[in-house]
This record gives structure tokens, C-alpha cells and sequence, in this order.
DNA sequence: ATTAACGTTTACGTTAACGTAAACTTGCGC
DNA sequence: GCGCAAGTTTACGTTAACGTAAACGTTAAT
């Protein structure tokens, strides 16, 4: 059976980008729609790679990056050394993953304290500098 | 007492950059460092800017961004409005901090799956593609 | 038949974040 | 005094990731 496609705008609505951007992924070689007559039709995999572009970009990949990465998961792996050397493609991109979770959680928690700092200055009307020791009477 | 002070190349070579970077974020307003004669002298307080802000910029934020982010502990909260203001603008970028940690666990997960793919794989010398039951003979 | 909404190609424009090069000054070791 | 390393300013170049505009095709409704 034929799975479902979808139009241009469809996609682009869907995901809060322009048709602009779709064509431009697809000059770059990101995707490859099929066309009925001259329109292009997307399928539901290319559906699915645009999803995965945009998760690249929101975590600050380049495109190029997106692609990388998306090929691990589609990947011509005919011989040992190719799974040995995508083995180790695998690690390095983990490890940055994990070194930007780091950093996610290092600003998280300077958002808490900003926050907590802002709710009690509204709170109390305190607006000093380094809220000194309460006061000794 | 004075605090320490560095120098261009001193801060670039730590932090893994050029000094060309470095004085491009002074020309954004970044930074603002000391001079001594014509020589541009660092202060902890640079160096930790230019910390948060490579730091910023491995989640993919614009240098905008960073600044934006910077600021917010660095805050000229003078009135309650301010204060609102700048609360809403820690929880939305604390959303976005959420969403890019969902986008990263995603990745993680799709990983961790390649690389036993690839193991098994390496280990059984299995290259078939959708692993069919095993046989009965 | 016309117009409106959507699609297409082609091409030039724009912004961010630096790279690269040239030409100059400054302090230091010999 | 001389060269050399490290600093400076000024300015033009580059890449990525689209935006924007013009000029044109196609189909459905009025």
C-alpha cells in the first residue's frame, strides 16, 4: 500500500518553517522528495528526517552535523571497519551530548537561583545587593 | 588587592580559541577589558564571561543569546516590573533548557541502540538486516 | 475566462561569527 | 641597536542557513 504523503506547506506548517527551508534541505542533499509531475510529494521517512533535522538544530547542530548523525542510523555498514570506525563516531557524539547536558544543568540551576532571588526581592520588597545577615536588634 | 590578571593569548589557549575570537567579542560588547597602555588586560570577571559564553555557545546559542542569558544574573532588576520581566524570560528560557534536554536524550537513546547494533553485529559477524527469528531446523 | 491559492525555478541579498592579511608598535634578550 | 615574539588596528573575505523577490506553471472555484 502506498503510504501517506504529504504537500510542501503541510510539512512546513507542521513544523513552524518555511517552504524556503524545506527546498533549501533538500538542495543540500538532506532529503529527496518524489514528484508528481512538478510538485514535490513527501513521504512519511522524509517526514520523519526533516523531524530529526530540526531536533539537530534545536541542540545547535549544523546541518552537516544533522546529517552525520542521521546516517548513523541508516548506515552502509558492510565491513568490520566501518561499524568499528561508526562505533567511534557513536562514543565522540555521545560524549558531547553529555558535556551539553553538563552545561544544560549548570544553567538550570542558574535559572533556580535567579529565580529564587527575583521571587523573594518581589516577595519581601528587599531589593538589596547582598541581602546582609537579618539584623541583630 | 588587585585580582589577576591575564593576557589575550593566555585566555585563548585556555579556553581553546583565538585571540581574533576573543577580541571579536569585545568589538560585540561581551567584554570589556582593562588596558595597560595599549595592551588588553583581563580581569576573573572576563575570563568567567568568556567562560559562560563558550559555554552558551556548545548548547548553540547565538552570541545574543548568551548575552541575554549572562544578564539575566547580572540584573539591573530596579523596579517590580523588571522583576516580572526578567522571572518570565528565566522561565522560558528554562523551557527551551528542557526541550534541548528531551532533543538530547532522544539522540542519546538512538545511540546507545546503534552501538549495540553495531556490536552484535561485530560480535556474531551477523550482517543480515532485520535479525529474522531464529532458525528452527 | 479570470482570479486566487499554491506550486516551481533562478538568483541575488543578508546576518552571524569569525578567518586572514597587512601594516604598525612595544618590550625583551643578546 | 637589532631582531623577534606578542600585541595592536583596519579592512576585506568566507561559510552557513536561510530570506526575499521576480517570473512563471497548474488547478479549482467563481
Amino acid at each position: 500500500m502506498t503510504g501517506t504523503t504529504h504537500t510542501i506547506s503541510d510539512l512546513a506548517q507542521e513544523f513552524g518553517v518555511t517552504t524556503r527551508t524545506i527546498r533549501f534541505y533538500e538542495e543540500k542533499g538532506l532529503i529527496s522528495p518524489m514528484r508528481e509531475g512538478q510538485k514535490r510529494l513527501y513521504s512519511n521517512s522524509d517526514r520523519v528526517r526533516i523531524k530529526l533535522i530540526l531536533r539537530g538544530k534545536r541542540i545547535g547542530m549544523t546541518l552537516q552535523e544533522c546529517v552525520d548523525f542521521i546516517d548513523m542510523y541508516d548506515p552502509e555498514h558492510n565491513n568490520a571497519e566501518q561499524l568499528r570506525s561508526l562505533i567511534d563516531n557513536v562514543k565522540r557524539r555521545r560524549e558531547s551530548l553529555l558535556q551539553q547536558k553538563r552545561d544544560i544543568d549548570d544553567m538550570l540551576a542558574g535559572l533556580d537561583e535567579v529565580q529564587s532571588l527575583c521571587e523573594e526581592s518581589l516577595a519581601g520588597g528587599n531589593t538589596r545587593k547582598n541581602t546582609p545577615k537579618p539584623e541583630k536588634h
